[in-house]
DNA sequence: TCTGGGGTCCTAGGACCC
DNA sequence: TCTGGGGTCCTAGGACCC
C-alpha cells in the first residue's frame, strides 16, 4: 500500500485572519469582512452563525457587535501567494485549488524534508511565523482523504491518517464532509437513513443509483470505500469565463438590462482577450424576483471576444429569456458565460478575434473598428488601470455589491 | 434562510450523422 | 417505409465547490 504523501492545506478563514493579523484591535473578535453582503467572517464571527453570502443586515442581528471591515485585496492575493511558496518550497507537485487552498504530493521530497507529517508541520510553522496566518493541514494517502483531513483539523489543526486505518478514519464521519455532497444529496441520503459515510459505503449500489444518478453514485461509492483516483494536476485552465451581478429588485427593462449586460461583458470579454481564448458558447442567466432563474444559450459558428459583440448576443438572449416569462416583471440578477473557449489562438494573425466577432450579421462591416476599439482600451487599461476608460461603467446605473477587486480573487486562469 | 460571485460537472431530451 | 444502434453536439436545468 502506499504511503500517506499527499497534503492538503487550507489557510482558516482567510479573509479575517488577513484583517486580524493587519489590524491586532480585531484579534479575537467576532469580524466580517464586506458590508452589504459578508464575503468572509472569522471564527469568532462564525459561532453566532454567519456565514459568508449572508447579508450584512442579517449579519448584523445575529451578532449586534459584529465589525465590519471593508478588505485588504491585494493582501489577500499577496499573502495568499506566498502561503503557496511556502508549500513550492518543499514540492514542486502543488495544484492550487482557489486563493486560499492547494493539495501537494511531497512522495518525492521526503528524502530531503523528512516523513510527510514533519513536512506538513514545518508548513504550518512557517506560514504562521513568516506570514502570521494559520493554517490546516490534512494528510493522507490520496486527495479526498487529505481535503477531509484539513477540515477536521480545523481550525490551525493538523491531522494525519495512517492508510492502515482510512476506513476506520472515514465511516464515522458525516456524510457532508465528502466532496460532493452538498444541502441537496446531504437531504436525499438523510430521507434514506444514510448519515455517516460508513452508511453511504455499506449502501447498495442499485438503491444509491436510483436516489442520486449513476455518475453521482457511482463517484461517490468510490469515495466511501476510499477509493480516490485524483492525482496533483500542477497547471488548471479555465474551461469558462463568466460573470454576473446582483441587482436587487429592478424592473426587467433595457434602460436596467443594457448597461449591466454591458459592463458584464466588458469583464469578460477583457480577460479573454488577455489570453488570446475566444469562445463560442454564449450563455445568459436571469433571475426574477422570487429567485427562480432561468438560462438561455447560443453556440455560435465562430469564436467571439468583443465586448460589443458579446453584449448584444446576450441583451437577445435575455430578451428571448423575459419573452418566454411574461409574467415576471422584475429582475434580481444578470449573468453571462462564455464557454466553449478556444485553446489558444496566438498563432492566427493579429486580426481574427475582431474579425471573426461578426460571424455573419449581414450589414455590420463594424468588426474591424470594434475590434481596435477594444484593443485600444485594453492598453490604455493595461497602462493606467481599469477605471482610466470604459464602456461607460462609472455611469453605471446601481453601484455593484461586490468591489471588482474582490472578484478577481476568484477568477481562474485561463 | 430568501443570500454574492467565479467556476465545474451531470442529466435528459432532441437534432443530426453514419 | 420501417427498423436498430452508436456517437456527437447543443440546450436547459440543477447540484456542487471555493
Amino acid at each position: 500500500m502506499d504511503s500517506a504523501t499527499i497534503l492538503h492545506a487550507d489557510l482558516d478563514a482567510f479573509y479575517a485572519s488577513v484583517e486580524q493579523l493587519l489590524d491586532p484591535s480585531l484579534r479575537g473578535k467576532p469580524i466580517a469582512v464586506g458590508g452589504g453582503v459578508v464575503l468572509a467572517a472569522s471564527y469568532e464571527a462564525k459561532v453566532f452563525g454567519i456565514r459568508s453570502g449572508m447579508p450584512g443586515r442579517r449579519a448584523r442581528e445575529l451578532c449586534p457587535q459584529l465589525v465590519f471591515v471593508g478588505g485588504h485585496f491585494s493582501e489577500y492575493r499577496r499573502l495568499g501567494d506566498a502561503a503557496i511558496a511556502v508549500l513550492n518550497d518543499f514540492t514542486p507537485l502543488v495544484e492550487r485549488i482557489s486563493i486560499d487552498e492547494a493539495f501537494a504530493d511531497v512522495a518525492g521530497c521526503t528524502h530531503l524534508f523528512g516523513p510527510p507529517a514533519e513536512i506538513a508541520r514545518a508548513i504550518r510553522h512557517r506560514v504562521r511565523s513568516e506570514l502570521g496566518l494559520p493554517i490546516s493541514i490534512g494528510v493522507a494517502r490520496t486527495k479526498h482523504l487529505a481535503k477531509i483531513a484539513s477540515q477536521v483539523a480545523k481550525p490551525d489543526g493538523l491531522v494525519v491518517v495512517d492508510p492502515d486505518r482510512e476506513l476506520e478514519f472515514l465511516h464515522d464521519l458525516p456524510v457532508d464532509l465528502m466532496w460532493g455532497v452538498g444541502p441537496a444529496t446531504k437531504a436525499r441520503l438523510a430521507a434514506t437513513g444514510v448519515l455517516t459515510i460508513g452508511q453511504l459505503a455499506r449502501t447498495s449500489g442499485r438503491s444509491l443509483r436510483q436516489l442520486l444518478g449513476t455518475a453521482a453514485s457511482d463517484k461517490l461509492t468510490a469515495l466511501a470505500w476510499n477509493r480516490d483516483p485524483r492525482e496533483i494536476r500542477t497547471h488548471h485552465r479555465a474551461n469558462s469565463a463568466g460573470a454576473q451581478s446582483a441587482l436587487g429588485r429592478k424592473p426587467a427593462e433595457v434602460h436596467v438590462i443594457r448597461p449591466a449586460l454591458r459592463h458584464l461583458a466588458d469583464r469578460i470579454c477583457t480577460r479573454l482577450r488577455a489570453r488570446d481564448r475566444p469562445g463560442r458558447t454564449v450563455t445568459v442567466r436571469v433571475r426574477f424576483a422570487d429567485l427562480r432563474a432561468v438560462t438561455r444559450s447560443v453556440t455560435l459558428d465562430a469564436p467571439i471576444s468583443a465586448t460589443a459583440m458579446l453584449a448584444e448576443i446576450a441583451e437577445e438572449l435575455v430578451h428571448t429569456a423575459l419573452a418566454q416569462n411574461p409574467g415576471e416583471k422584475t429582475i434580481s440578477l444578470l449573468a453571462i458565460s462564455v464557454s466553449n473557449l478556444e485553446e489558444h489562438v496566438a498563432l492566427q494573425l493579429d486580426l481574427p478575434l475582431g474579425l471573426a466577432d461578426e460571424p455573419r450579421r449581414p450589414g455590420s462591416g463594424r468588426g474591424m473598428a470594434r475590434w481596435a476599439a477594444d484593443r485600444a482600451v485594453d492598453r490604455i487599461r493595461q497602462r493606467f488601470g481599469w477605471d482610466a476608460v470604459g464602456y461607460g461603467s462609472l455611469a453605471l446605473g446601481p453601484p455593484r455589491a461586490v468591489p471588482d477587486a474582490f472578484r478577481e480573487l476568484a477568477e481562474k486562469e485561463l
